[in-house]
DNA sequence: ATATCATTTTGAACCTAGTTCAAAAAATAA
DNA sequence: TTATTTTTTGAACTAGGTTCAAAATGATAT
């Protein structure tokens, strides 16, 4: 098991999936960037399935990670929402190949939307989830809303949005005032 | 062309997509539950991801019908909103197999998430759109949130809920509750 | 009723691409 | 160097979406 082989087989996979779409790409296409056979491919990820999850899990360790680590620098629960929201669509703005990934085509694996209970998706609406309920323990937030409801409506609307200016051939507007506007509606929504 | 037969497989197709999944359904089987052979599919659809697209036409067409109807009867802006959201859930909590359909299965085809342009989608979020901008021009909404902005807020967190409580084997509330804080949630945030 | 032409339907054959696996190559050990 | 294990290869296998020449059905004319 070659460590860099794995790496420069979803570095590749990352190119050739946001070129031609998950369906249209082609493993030995995958292969052949890597430099390697197209069985290889199968000694590193159990099918063409498993190497999207893979790329999902691989790219969003960091980028939760940085939110993670921006979101305590805020003060308040209202600052860690709307950081949230905001270095999401910072995200999507700076990484069109990999948003288009992460937005469009990893929706389209069978396997990720009705088997995978991975803990990475999760993780990242929990940042909004916790920020919502230490917002509500301080006072801040009404509680007639479930902390589990409010991180799916944040990040509904932002995914909503962004996939849509993803796939959008004039980028009409900045993401990043749209963020401003979600931010805004979603807090004064539940401000006490 | 027998309408008849095209009827039929759309039927079928629903039945053998909720049950297998749009990628396991294989177009044989469609064929064969709708008593026709695995070619005249061809002869009435453009190919399989067409079939998926003309169910969704076909079955939105009706829905949007009766919502806008049922906003038409509601004398405010905020009530046309909320009346939208629950509808919608309301909607996926009682056609399990068509909010499958439309949440899951629909946008694992390549077609509808790239190249569908239809008007039925737009015609479903404008609803919302078209009941916010009017409680703009009367004084009720903030007027620094783009109504395009809110109806696609709107409808992707409505969705991701609904989505999610599709998915989940354990239906743990009922969705109209959820309906109800989307609501408070929503327009609060943009009222004025 | 029969022949002629047009339309609809059929389903086996075609083709593409994901996956497998026996054989080859490379690495490691003796 | 030779034997053994590990890694890689890519041709062959397989599944299923799609096509299309032939068959069935229907319509029209004689």
């Amino acid at each position: 098991m070659d460590p860099s082989k794995r790496e420069r087989l979803l570095k590749s996979a990352i190119k050739v999936f946001a070129r031609d779409g998950f369906f249209k790409a082609k493993v030995e296409e995958i292969a052949k960037h890597a430099g390697v056979a197209t069985g290889t491919t199968y000694l590193y990820f159990k099918n063409k399935d498993d190497l999207l999850i893979s790329i999902f899990e691989d790219e969003m360790t960091p980028i939760i990670e940085r939110t993670k680590n921006d979101l305590a620098k805020k003060s308040s629960p209202e600052e860690r929402i709307s950081t949230f929201i905001l270095r999401h669509c910072e995200m999507v703005e700076q990484n069109p190949d990999l948003a288009l990934l992460l937005e469009v085509e990893l929706r389209q694996s069978n396997k990720f939307l009705h088997d995978y209970k991975g803990s990475k998706f999760k993780e990242y609406l929990d940042l909004i989830g916790d920020a919502f309920e230490e917002g509500q323990k301080s006072g801040l937030f009404r509680t007639d809303i479930h902390p589990s409801l409010f991180k799916q409506m944040v990040f509904g609307a932002v995914d909503q949005i962004s996939t849509n200016w993803t796939l959008s051939k004039t980028k009409k507007f900045k993401l990043a005032d749209a963020a401003l506007q979600i931010s805004m509606t979603m807090l004064s929504g539940v401000r006490k």
